[in-house]
DNA sequence: GCGGAAGTCGTAACGCTGTTCCGTATCGAC
DNA sequence: GTCGATACGGAACAGCGTTACGACTTCCGC
């Protein structure tokens, strides 16, 4: 059930009607909603699917590097994921339907990918790599990384792929660097 | 008239059709479309609206303070912006309308807001705060603010306003450190 | 086996949206 | 006063989310 309709979302947000997915799983408008009760049920339902395949993708990163490597890694593979599947993070992180305002599922729903974002933060901490509370330097990489992630997939970070990777690479370092325990030394 | 569209943005964005537009405005329905030409211009004046709002924000911030005080004061009023006008950052940075896909409109709107910022960094960077090409720093500082605010407003990035001040300032510190002429002694 | 009851499923309806057409009403020219 | 043009708004059309109702199936009791 659910499979068609990340399918569907795949080929527009736009398309994304009741009776579109009842057209394409065969079935009646009236059995969409005894499955997701609503349309934000529905919404709700390829949002869940959308954290569970970036929490996938996460969870498959490979850990043999090191910690600093480990982050780059993971910004890397949170940037190939907005980048190869637009509109399932445009559903994720913007919200292009005026209904399904997600609060509370949200926590739910990204608590997987939080935690690998803290887990490997905490873990540049303790190599020494980052300094500070890892849940603060958490939700500081993470809203770095998906601030350029929303900027590239707007196509608002550059025209050219050079630009591009240049200005993650940039700010990624940066951050990292920033982040680090020699950060007070310019601090004013 | 593009006052009252204004106006009744900021009382929701599910609010906003052609008929409450007209309402508001003692107009005709065939009036507003007399005047937008579809329901996607209309979107797009508030869209501009919003920039031009941002644009006197930023531009009104004083510039007697240093380099690095001024590109605080510039995430502090990017920050300001978007929580004391939560629809209409979304109308801008979120694409809650699933029409209006702003391409090549997006770079006319936020021209003003861009020269600022590209301008600010370009102090910093003459002054010796921040060191590289002026616009790919402004790419990624811009980049890292709208990520912020966005988690911000999405209540993504914390309960209480400590926490959220506390990161803000953490990650804001951590990336103009980062950006700085010093970052080249921790790159590995 | 047969009749009725219960349940399931889809058609069609309702109110809403964006969008447009056409009737009407107003106004200027002769 | 009459006629033409022009502008304006009510109402219609298509499509949306949502739901009620009717038809068809299925199953149980006799």
């Amino acid at each position: 059930m659910a499979s068609a309709l990340a399918l569907l979302a795949e080929e527009g947000v736009a398309g994304l009607t009741t009776r579109t997915v009842a057209r394409r799983a065969d079935a009646s408008v009236p059995a969409i909603y005894e499955v997701f009760g609503d349309k934000a049920g529905l919404i709700r339902e390829v949002f869940f699917e959308g954290f569970r395949l970036l929490g996938d993708d996460l969870a498959a990163l490979p850990a043999d590097a090191g910690p600093l490597e480990a982050l780059l890694a993971l910004a890397e593979a949170f940037r190939r994921f907005v980048v190869t599947r637009p509109v399932l993070a445009q559903i994720m992180f913007s919200r292009p339907f005026v209904d399904f305002d997600p609060t509370g599922d949200e926590d739910k729903a990204g608590i997987k990918v939080r935690k690998i974002f803290v887990q490997r933060v905490r873990n540049a901490v303790e190599a020494g790599v980052l300094a500070g509370d890892a849940t603060d330097l958490a939700h500081v990489f993470f809203a770095y990384v998906e601030g350029m992630a929303t900027a590239e997939s707007a196509r608002r970070l550059g025209s050219s792929k050079q630009s591009v990777d240049r200005r993650w690479r940039l700010g990624l370092t940066a951050l990292i660097t920033g982040l680090g325990p020699a950060r007070r030394t310019r601090s004013k």
